[in-house]
DNA sequence: TCGCTTCCGTACCGTACGTTACGGTTCGGC
DNA sequence: GCCGAACCGTAACGTACGGTACGGAAGCGA
């Protein structure tokens, strides 16, 4: 029962038991919530009693699976040298463009959804894992730990101005998602091209320097 | 999108029917989406028969309830007679704080949770009203089609440029938004009190006219 | 009072699915 | 070769829940 793998995931994680997470991955971005523990032992050439003996239940797995997902997402360390306004905008842009490939993405949306539909008021019995909190905490807050530093920087710099740097990263979260995600998840058909993310990128980072950008000189488009 | 967006679905249905849907409301919101037939019936006092008979399905009766409570937000037109720089404000701050509240609201969360986890990649076989896209057209789209007329008027005024009236909503979606929306439908602990609401809408407000207004500063795209 | 309609309460059915159990196979160690 | 562990495939079990059927009560017109 509690042999289940919870903490420390990316490294007890066998060769084989990463291959049935992909499967299990697989199918959830193909079937949504209501995948079934016999489609994942078949999708993934396994015994359901290898699946209950790995991740003790159907919601370990669907945790074990997130989890998989989240730790594949590794992140390339921005360098804070040589900061000037050019190489400023381009992290930015950089970081929209980045986001916005990811939350348009098809696994992304399958583990949000997932997430989102098991976030409900009742609340897991053993309280650990949420879903809700893992997404979370490896989406948004991942994404304000990596680029508050950029931003930090930028002030430090004299490029940007501002007070609150939680402020101004939640203003440039909303600047970039606008209702891409919300309406993804609630299947809208939003065909979003690489042309597309690169011009909304590049439209928001825009946004966001001529409402934080410090005001020494000519700036605007 | 579609049209069908002011279908009077509240014509219909009788007291003891909205009475029904209210009761299924309130539980959708105690009980997220695994709310059953069952309790829905012995919350409202009635049978199971009776909800089959009138709603057809489990399915119709989720369909009902949304646009039960859809059509229970009834708008307030927006006057845009003698606008000027301080009623525009005003508007757009009334329209940001009205947004902010209902993203936050208890069945605003449960209604968006529920469409969200049923929006997943299998369609509904008949293809007949999905919910979400009931959702988003009483929510987003609702909204988009009460503030561009605002926002058209204050560009007649010549108190705001744009080129792209949906363009520059999104923004405004946006700004006002944030990440306010998927955190809660993630399940984070977001307590949004009426001052901070206030404060976001003023300042969601001055970002929005920073980037639109047509004064004499820094201009928008 | 009778018959009709509507609806409540509840028992019932069928199925899907989470979970468990078990026989059979492979593989490493001795 | 033999043993035990790990694992596959599948059958079986228990239960929850969507959907249906049926008896009975309340209202209503004649």
């Amino acid at each position: 029962m509690q042999a289940s793998v919870d903490i420390d995931t990316s490294e007890a994680l066998t060769e084989r038991q990463k291959a049935v997470l992909d499967a299990a991955l697989r199918l959830l971005v193909e079937e949504g919530d209501q995948l079934t523990m016999t489609a994942v032992a078949r999708r993934a050439s396994c015994s359901k009693e290898t699946l209950y003996k790995w991740f003790g239940d159907r919601d370990g797995l669907l945790t074990a699976t997130v989890q998989w997902q989240a730790s594949k997402v590794r992140v390339v360390p921005v360098d804070r040298k040589g900061l000037d306004l050019a190489s400023l905008t381009a992290s930015l842009e950089r970081f929209a463009s980045d986001w916005l490939k990811v939350i348009s993405s098809d696994t992304s949306i399958a583990l949000n959804r997932v997430a989102v539909g098991r976030a409900g008021p009742i609340r897991r019995k053993d309280g650990k894992d949420d879903l809700g909190a893992i997404v979370l905490e490896n989406g948004r807050f991942a994404l304000a730990r990596r680029l508050k530093p950029v931003l930090e920087a930028g002030r430090q710099a004299g490029l940007l101005e501002f007070s609150d740097a939680e402020a101004a990263f939640r203003t440039f979260f909303g600047l970039v998602a606008r209702d891409v995600q919300i309406r993804l998840l609630l299947g809208d058909r939003l065909e979003l091209t690489d042309a597309a993310i690169g011009g909304d990128a590049v439209r928001a980072t825009h946004q966001f320097l001529a409402l934080y950008g410090a005001k020494t000189g000519p700036q605007g488009l």
